[in-house]
DNA sequence: GTCTATATTGTGATAGAC
DNA sequence: GTCTATCACAATATAGAC
C-alpha cells in the first residue's frame, strides 16, 4: 500500500531541511523530493506556515514517545539521553534538526515547538537524576551533541557509535560512578 | 567621527540574524537597520555571499582574540569557556549566533567558518585540561549553552549571571575540585 | 487528490545620477 | 560612497481543469 502523500511530503521537508539547510527547502524542492507537484503539496498544506506547523506537530509526537522511553530506560534517563543525542539520521533526528533550522530561520511556530520539547526532556532528566545542576549539565551536554548534529547533518557525518568515554564523564556528573 | 558604514552594515546584519532569524536578514532590512540604501550596502558588499563572507571574517577575528584570552585566563580555559558561553549580546555573541544561523540556512562559507572556530576552541581546551574526554565534555557543555543562546537571542533573554553551580559541575569534569 | 498554468510578491542584483 | 530607479528571477500562493 502507498504511503500517504502527506507523510511523504513531511519526510521530504525534514530531509531537505536537515541535509541541505532551510534555504534549500523550498516548496518546489519539497514537492519534487516527495514526488508530487507544487499544487499537490499545497492541497495538503495550504501554506508554508502550515507545512512548518505539520513538521512541528510530528516532532512533538516523536519527542513525547522518546520522553516515555527515556523515563523507563533501565540505564537511566541521563545515559539514555546522551546515548541517543547523536545524529543517526532517524526520523526524530531529522524532525528535530529540521525544526531547529526553521526556528533559526525565524519561524515562530518552530521556536515554540523546540522550546516545548526541550523542556520536556529537561524535566525527565531532573525527575530521573534528582539534582538540578547535574540534570542541567547533562542536558547541556546533550544540547551540545545536537548542536554538533546541526553541523554533522550538513556534512553527511554520522556519529553512530555512542562514545563510552563521554558516557563515563556523564556518570561522573550524575554521581553514578 | 563617523563609524565606517561597512562596519555599521555588518553590525546590522549580525543583529538582525541573531535577534530575528536568517529569513528576516534581507539586504533591504540590513540596509535600513544600518541607515543606508540597498545600493549603498551593495557598494560595500557586492553580493549577499560577500556580506556573509564579511561576517564570517569578523567572527574569525573575534574568536581568535577570544582563544588568546582563554589560553591565558587565570581561572583556566574550561571555566573561562563556560563562563563566557552565555548569551550576553556582545559583538562576538552576535557574530557567532549570526554565523550559526547562516550555516543552518545553507551558506557554505558559514559552515566552514563555524567549524574552524569550533576546532580552535576545542584545541585550547585540550591543551589546557590535558584529558581528551574531559575537554570534549566541557566543549559540549559550552556548545549546549550556545545552542540555548540560539533560543535566548530570539526571545531577548540574557543569561548575564554565570551559573556557579554549573561551574562546580565543570570542575568535577576537569578534576579541579 | 493531484495536476498545469498563472498571478503576486519579495529578494538579490544592476545602471547610472549625484 | 551613496542614492534612486529598475531589472530579473525565485518563492509563495491561487485558479481551475481533470
Amino acid at each position: 500500500m502507498m504511503i500517504r502523500a502527506r507523510d511523504r511530503i513531511l519526510d521530504a521537508f525534514a530531509e531537505l531541511l536537515s541535509l541541505e539547510g532551510e534555504r534549500h527547502a523550498t516548496l518546489e524542492a519539497v514537492a519534487r523530493a516527495a514526488g508530487v507537484s507544487k499544487g499537490g503539496l499545497l492541497y495538503h498544506f495550504p501554506s508554508k506556515d502550515r507545512l512548518v506547523d505539520g513538521l512541528c506537530e510530528r516532532l512533538t509526537e516523536l519527542a513525547a514517545e522518546d520522553v516515555q522511553r527515556m523515563r523507563s530506560a533501565p540505564e537511566g534517563p541521563a545515559r539514555y539521553y546522551i546515548r541517543t543525542s547523536y545524529w543517526a539520521g532517524t526520523p526524530m533526528d531529522r524532525a528535530l534538526v529540521g525544526v531547529a533550522r526553521l526556528q533559526q530561520a525565524g519561524f515562530a511556530a518552530a521556536q515554540e515547538a523546540a522550546k516545548s520539547v526541550s523542556e520536556n526532556w529537561l524535566q525527565a532528566l531532573v525527575d530521573g537524576i534528582g539534582d538540578q545542576s547535574a540534570a542541567r549539565a547533562v542536558k547541556l551536554v546533550g544540547d551540545g551533541l545536537y548542536y554538533n548534529a546541526l553541523f554533522g547533518a550538513l556534512e553527511g557525518r554520522h556519529h553512530s557509535a555512542p562514545d563510552d568515554a563521554l558516557l563515563a564523564v556523564v556518570d561522573r556528573i550524575t554521581g553514578t560512578d
